[in-house]
DNA sequence: TATATACGATACTGTGGAGTTCCGGATCTT
DNA sequence: AAGATCCGGAACTCCACAGTATCGTATATA
């Protein structure tokens, strides 16, 4: 179950200027053509069904109709439910975290507390729950396990290794730190919250993962302010080139 | 979808010798009784099934065939797919974890060590992936979410809590330590590895999150123990234990 | 022995949803 | 204009599975 997803990333098949010489033929364009702009519209509804009721409790007549479209036109898109709902958690990807527009406060405490905002949340949140929807799916789908990683999982942890990364160059905490753990603790914990606890992620769990488990792993013990204070139990040997 | 557990919690429905006297009347008992040393069976079976296949994957027939039973007996025992279910998630709780049996080596990384057992990697990996198979009902049935909580994260947070608590209590660490999210975070990060990234957990993941993460956020350098460390990237200054 | 229930096995019923087809109308090429 | 393909909408087919019923057999009570 759950194939291949190959739409909407080759354009070749849809647009009528590109022609590939040595592929199947593409006899000729009639008639009215395919109207692009819904498909954004009908993933955004896959997703957000997803996100309600889960793959399985998912049916091709409620994204139709959440997107106002018809179920013949999304047949004519996707060939079957299992390659909409791979472009639909392929699409959430997009989202806010651009590789390196990420906070610069000079202090990793003050980097970690800047990523906390209420839309990032509410973003995850989301995007989680529709993870949770097709996770026992993941297991015998390993391509859209992949893509369900790259959409949600990834960015984040990729996000904390940059910041961590750079405090480590600044020489606010050691090389030695285990950057690949560190950098996952807060997705790993908050996913947690929301699929096994039913709980939400809010501000205050967050900033209590940042100065209870990151910074005291680190090296750093957390500061009242957003400057480092760093009082370790035992003093820092590391080159401390207060930025 | 999926209502309540009763099954297997009230005696006084099987056994002949109780009869609630305000009760419904249980009027008499006759004819061949029910052989209640199947029960762990097909409870099993049904365990098995939902790892391999999710919630909406298992079908009761799967479960009979496997537990060599009729549909018949199962529908005899439980009202529901959905009861069933709740009552095979309940019963995979058993397993090791007994409240105070815990290894006890004098240090924290000694008991953190000593917690890793392949059977009990195996187990956990095995329950996770049950929880998988109905993480999508978990966010519609509180119930639910709330028995696959009990049955797999919560032991081993408690054990790990106990853990940390004794180590704070032996004035190895600080009491000042955030023991309620130190005590979840191995559970996190194997359920994301495992979850989102389809790994396995070895002894060699464990062991950088206790060395790499948690002795650090309790203000421990590893090494202080017994075993080996954790390669760190940077030299270690630590008594260099190479196994 | 007569009666009643549990057992495994099998056949049956009912339903919900994936995928298909057809419709009237709109939009494109030639 | 003619033909082809799109659109939303609705009806349709097909099938898998939950749940029920039945059968021959085994085990219990009275």
């Amino acid at each position: 179950m759950v194939s291949v997803a190959k739409t909407q990333l080759d354009p070749a098949v849809e647009n009528p200027a590109v022609e590939n010489p040595a592929e199947e033929t593409e006899p000729v364009k009639l008639g009215r053509r395919r109207d692009h702009t819904r498909d954004p519209d009908i993933l955004a509804a896959a997703v957000d069904v997803l996100a309600e009721c889960g793959y399985d409790g998912m049916t091709i007549d409620m994204v139709a109709t959440r997107a106002k479209a018809g179920k013949a036109t999304l047949y004519r898109r996707w060939p079957s439910k299992g390659e909409l709902v791979i472009d639909a958690v392929a699409c959430m990807k997009n989202a806010d975290l651009n590789l390196s527009q990420l906070p610069d406060t000079g202090t990793l405490r003050g980097d970690l507390i800047a990523m906390i905002k209420p839309h990032s949340i509410e973003d995850g949140e989301k995007k989680l729950r529709v993870i949770a929807g097709l996770m026992s799916l993941l297991a015998h789908s390993p391509e859209l396990a992949e893509t369900a990683r790259v959409s949600v999982v990834e960015p984040r942890v990729t996000a904390h290794r940059f910041l961590l990364r750079r405090a480590v160059e600044r020489g606010e905490i050691s090389p030695s730190c285990d950057i690949d753990n560190l950098s996952t603790v807060t997705t790993a914990m908050a996913s947690m919250r929301i699929l096994f606890e039913s709980k939400t992620i809010d501000r205050e769990f967050l900033i209590s993962l940042i100065d209870g488990v990151i910074l005291p792993a680190a090296g750093l013990s957390p500061g009242t302010g957003t400057g480092p204070v760093a009082e370790p139990p035992a003093p820092a040997e590391t080159a401390v080139t207060a930025r």
